[in-house]
DNA sequence: TTGTATATATCGAAAGTCTATATATAACAT
DNA sequence: ATGTTATATATAGACTTTCGATATATACAA
């Protein structure tokens, strides 16, 4: 797992990147970030829920309640504001991350 | 420049990283690091001197001064400790780095 | 019935960055 | 002379974000 300061700034994009490939309850995105990054993202229920809670109130995303098994999901859906803001972190994550390699140097990224 | 919250847990990383060129005072680590970067990361003294003092206190880097044009320059130089600790955060960027690749796509990678 | 997995939620702690402010000297413009 | 900007370091308090701990509730297995 990686450390929680690098996590800084980039959950939001990697939740919103997540709900780009289609609707997701809580629990089901700590699942899918952990098995799809390979463990390396091991995000926390404390700082999921409160996230996605800010999401909703700005317009990122729509909630929808659903039944499974006698228990309530609560699926998020990316608006088209999502989608916006989407874009805007992936292209400033991009931006970090080529500033991050000028610095570090060595590391060669292609297509960038 | 990138979001504050983005540069978290990068910030100690570009600060080694600065000091393995050689011996630098705070105030020239802010200018070589917003150059280097072409203006991407701009470092806050409120941020750097708090953490400089506490890079030293760890043992990752020693000062000491000198004058220069009726100046006192405090410069800072890494430690034997301090280059390993450049190393650890170094190989633990590039595996956030990499893991934020898989979950973006799209971006390709040489070398990692 | 005890424990584990599923599912969501909130509070307070901790970490890290920023703004604002303070001090002090040098350089430069008016 | 005088004010403004640049150089140089420092600290306090605000703010953001993540996490651990805790709470609630149902399903299922041992």
């Amino acid at each position: 797992m990686i450390e929680k300061s690098l996590m800084a700034g980039s959950t939001i994009l990697l939740v919103l990147k997540l709900l780009e490939q289609g609707d997701l309850y809580g629990y089901q995105m700590i699942e899918s970030l952990q098995e799809q990054s390979n463990n390396v993202f091991e995000l926390k229920a404390g700082t999921l829920y409160p996230l996605l809670h800010t999401l909703e109130q700005d317009g990122a995303v729509e909630t929808y309640e659903q039944q499974a098994q006698g228990r309530t999901r609560k699926y998020y859906h990316l608006t088209a504001q999502g989608q916006k803001l989407l874009k805007q972190k992936t292209a400033e994550w991009q931006k970090y991350a080529h500033a991050m390699k000028d610095m570090l140097g060595g590391m060669s990224y292609a297509g960038i």
